[in-house]
DNA sequence: AACGACTACAACCGCTCTGCC
DNA sequence: GGGCAGAGCGGTTGTAGTCGT
């Protein structure tokens, strides 16, 4: 069904894509009220938009300092390390990439890099997969997620306990500048014989 | 030109977490 | 401690655009 086409409720709320007279009303009300209380805000803004709906334009396309489209190989790389590390943790990752939104990046993981991915499995399998994907939907994100488990749990619950405190301590960049792009360039040269390089 | 298949991405949904009363 | 509302997150869906036939 096309959004907005949906069969008529008592309380119909909008649906479906933005327009920009939509977006200069949800800018100006954010703009004197503040990111918060999303409910209120769709309400002072005259949208007939629940605050969930707002929240997420907000955030993902609204923002000041959104970067859009043209992700840069540097990105791409970094992308593909935090998420051997991390897994679908779309958010801890989009936080590691100045201007770029957890929505953005789960959207150019699934739609590029599980198939870089997915590509280099059958050429290091010579084009059988030993094991069948359980799911056809998230396959081959789930497949990474076991090589980052296998890699994690290699010792007892307790060490993998540790790794992941460490793996949480080590995302906790709120003291940070998050335009800061040192720490990239360290991470980088952190594991140069990564697999992933050469993707 | 027309049509179907495929791709990219914006947006929604359902669930969990967190803070407040 | 329990209930509630708001916020946040990851998974999934819908659709416009593109490409191949």
């Amino acid at each position: 069904m096309a959004p907005g086409a949906e069969v008529t409720t008592k309380k119909e709320v909008n649906r479906g894509a933005w327009t920009p007279e939509e977006d200069r009303k949800l800018a100006e009300v954010i703009e004197v009220h503040g990111a918060k209380r999303w409910k209120i805000i769709a309400a002072k803004a005259g949208l007939n938009r629940c605050g969930k709906s707002c929240r997420l334009r907000w955030l993902n396309y609204l923002r000041p300092n959104i970067k859009r489209g043209n992700i840069s190989d540097q990105e791409e790389d970094l992308i593909l390390r935090l998420h051997k590390l991390l897994g679908n943790r779309w958010s801890l990752i989009a936080g590691r990439l100045p201007g770029r939104t957890d929505n953005e990046i789960k959207n150019y993981w699934n739609s590029h890099l599980s198939k870089k991915i997915k590509q280099k499995e059958i050429k290091q399998h010579g084009g059988s997969m030993r094991e069948g994907s359980k799911s056809q939907k998230t396959g081959q994100v789930e497949q990474v997620n076991v090589e980052v488990r296998e890699e994690s749990t290699s010792n007892n619950e307790v060490e993998d306990s540790k790794v992941r405190d460490n793996v949480d301590e080590f995302f906790d960049f709120s003291n940070e500048d998050p335009l800061n792009f040192d720490w990239v360039c360290q991470f980088l040269q952190l594991d140069d014989s990564s697999k992933f390089h050469s993707l």
